[in-house]
DNA sequence: ACAACAATTCAACAACTGTTTAAATGTTCG
DNA sequence: CGAACATTTAAACAGTTGTTGAATTGTTGT
């Protein structure tokens, strides 16, 4: 089942998952919370982006189960949702900058 | 290193990557491949996009090197270029459609 | 060389999406 | 309650991106 081809409406929503990574902001926000848990402001000012654009990034990543949210007081702290996404991180990580130096193909 | 943030350019690179798996028809077109290589012919035809369409949209995948391409004869057959492009998929897949249909976080 | 098939490229249009600015909500403490 | 702080929401603009249709390139066989 996992190597069948997936119908339409799934691909579509999987593609939208994909599509919260796909925007520089948006993943720099989700790497942030790689090493441990953040705080909206600490994100905003990690990343030196306006709380409000963080913030418009967190509830849609949070929509998407991408991140989980907690508040404690007047925060509201940020975590990856779970070891899936962590996984996708360090395994496209991996894609993009251990192997991927050889010249683009052309056949 | 692996669990460090990324630098701005190299965040902005990841994300391009993950913005190629964000269409539904680009996604559908990697995975048609998932289980096994296939013509540019042979996918047009299985999601019923134009070649012209899928043509242009496996190019976007090769120079990512999310698919690789190989021709034989009047045929260019298409593959999954690489082990993380599948596990990606997979892990992905898992995340979506596996333990992801609790109701979203609303705190 | 010509015809038939397969795949690619090009340019233009339409739709989507990230960003900004301003206003609003929620929380703590005096 | 009111002030200060943290985060969120809303609407509008600007830039990006997928799709289409026509023309082009590449390959095989006659």
């Amino acid at each position: 089942m996992t190597t069948d081809i997936l119908p339409h409406a799934q691909a579509a929503e999987l593609a939208e998952t994909f599509g919260l990574l796909s925007d520089p902001t948006r993943l720099s926000i989700v790497l942030s919370c790689r090493d441990g848990e953040r705080s909206a402001g600490e994100i905003a000012q990690m990343l030196g982006t306006s709380p409000s654009l963080t913030s418009h990034h967190l509830r849609l990543l949070r929509g998407a189960r991408i991140v989980k949210s907690e508040r404690r007081g007047k925060q509201v702290f940020y975590a990856l949702a779970d070891a899936c996404v962590r996984d996708v991180l360090t395994i496209m990580i991996e894609h993009q900058f251990t192997h991927a130096h050889e010249p683009a193909q052309s056949t």
